[in-house]
RNA sequence: GGCGCCGUGGCCGAGUGGUUAGGCAGAGGCCUGCAAAGCCUCGUACACCAGUUCGAGUCUGGUCGGCGCCUCCA
């Protein structure tokens, strides 16, 4: 399997089957119910694992949550509450959402604040070796001692300007790796440069060498995370020698009126909101249909798009099963095998008749729910058997009067040869 | 300003040198008591300009437009 590296700009091939594939996920800060756009790396994670796993791999997938942020203290103090509370109540929002993608859970997912031992020993050896200097209580990064800082972002870095200065800092490009208690943070922790807090970089470079290793093949995230999150988890490890994330994967993001949805600019969907609404089903396969590493747009239109696509799909399973040729599922799978192009595997699976398979296609994404078919309640059913009796003695009108009352409670009949079906309503 | 991504038919969206992507919506038809589902047909898609080539949506240069990062952000 080939994915596109960040780092390098180019496709590499994954190590051949069993692997292992070692994933590290950057997740979400959590303050506050996480929106669709959150969903894209988590989903992203999932399927790869999914689909690793069905070709041999051995893989284990981390998702980390960030429970020690500004923004969570701030939130807290907003709210007239601990960050503690707020944290975890946010945690546990996170876990509900995500659970209802129904794509299960990612082997691990550690949380900041519960790793802040090994945080501190990281800090305390990029110290040691002269990585990072303490100034009154903060500890930042030398960036200078890092040559191939601005790899992961492309960007040069002399023409990296700092916009938050900070006297502390003896370069502005300097980075915080641990920050000292102010008043308004209520959960610190002692360490040798006294109480404080971790820096955000710092969170991921220790969790990942945590659970994976210094060395292992895969870093994901959202685009927005390359710089400076990702480049600073990079110069982190790096500069330790470590070899760190073997590949990058960033996907694109999701568009609200053609500008970039997020927290900060408020023009927001929360994934519960969008699962209340579309469902489960319809959100998976709007995340199939679009490139994960391109933007894309959020909107009614597409959801009602993807909904009716996997409308589609569910249909197939109301028809007779036809074998598929032999090669068939080659060609779904070389479809993901080219940097999990989606889109295009979905384009094979459309071509399919074959009930077998296209379970199984869809299984890799935590669609096979689509094969299963919903049974009408009792009442609904004995209208449908008063209106095939009405059509039996060629009483149209009062078969079609059924059919409307089916369609009121939610479902449709659909004749077929020798009897009927009956569908719910969308 | 710096770095990067992108611009495909009404909509979404694959495709990186030459053969139908696929889906949604629409029109016509087949099927049906009527429907639904399905199937068939249709609308002559590649932002613009120049260039390379026997041949370009696909490569090169330029123009215009959109987006992301450079600051918390998936």
């Amino acid at each position: 399997m080939r994915l596109y590296d960040t780092l390098t700009r180019s496709h590499v091939e994954l190590p051949p089957p069993p692997g292992p594939i070692r994933m590290y996920f950057c997740g979400s800060t959590v303050y506050q119910r996480i929106h669709v756009g959150n969903s894209r790396p988590f989903v992203l994670g999932m399927w790869l694992r999914s689909w690793l796993r069905q070709t041999g791999y051995d893989v284990t997938l981390v998702h980390n949550i960030t429970d020690v942020d500004d923004k969570v203290y701030a939130e807290a103090a907003k709210q007239e509450i601990s960050s503690r509370e707020l944290s975890e109540r946010a945690t546990s929002w996170f876990f509900e959402d995500t659970d209802d993608l129904g794509l299960g859970r990612p082997d691990l997912e550690p949380r900041a604040t519960e790793t802040i031992p090994e945080i501190v020993e990281f800090v305390r050896e990029l110290v040691s070796r002269d990585l990072a200097y303490v100034a009154n209580g903060d500890v930042y990064f030398r960036v200078a001692r890092f040559p191939e800082y601005g790899q992961l972002s492309g960007a040069r870095i002399e023409d990296m300007v700092a916009q938050e200065t900070s006297e502390l800092k003896e370069d502005q490009r300097d980075f915080a790796l641990w920050k000292s208690q102010k008043p308004i943070e209520d959960a610190a922790w002692d360490s040798p440069w006294g109480r404080g807090r971790p820096g955000w970089h710092i969170e991921c470079s220790a969790m990942a060498e945590k659970f994976l290793g210094r060395e292992f093949e895969i870093h994901g995230g959202g685009n927005d995370l390359r710089f400076p999150h990702h480049e600073n988890e990079l110069a982190q490890s790096r500069s330790l020698g470590h070899p760190f994330a073997q590949v990058w994967v960033h996907n694109g993001m999701l568009e609200l009126d053609a500008s970039k949805m997020s927290k900060s600019l408020g023009n927001v969907v929360t994934l519960r909101n969008v699962l209340d609404v579309w469902g489960r089903e319809a959100l998976l396969v709007f995340h199939l249909s679009g490139f994960w590493s391109k933007p894309v747009d959020f909107s009614d239109d597409v959801m009602q798009q993807a909904l009716a696509r996997a409308n589609r799909f569910r249909d197939v399973f109301r028809r007779p099963h036809e074998d598929a040729p032999a090669d068939a599922w080659a060609g779904f799978a070389a479809a993901l095998e080219d940097d999990f192009n989606a889109p295009a595997a979905l384009a094979v699976m459309h071509e399919w008749r074959d009930h077998e398979l296209l379970r199984r296609a869809l299984g890799v994404f935590g669609l096979a729910t689509l094969a299963e078919q919903e049974a009408a309640p009792a009442e609904v059913t004995e209208l449908a058997d008063r209106r095939q009796r009405a059509r039996a003695e060629r009483d149209f009108d009062e078969a079609d009067r059924l059919r409307v009352e089916i369609e009121r409670a939610g479902w449709e009949a659909r004749d077929e040869p020798g009897g009927y079906r009956l569908v719910r309503l969308p």
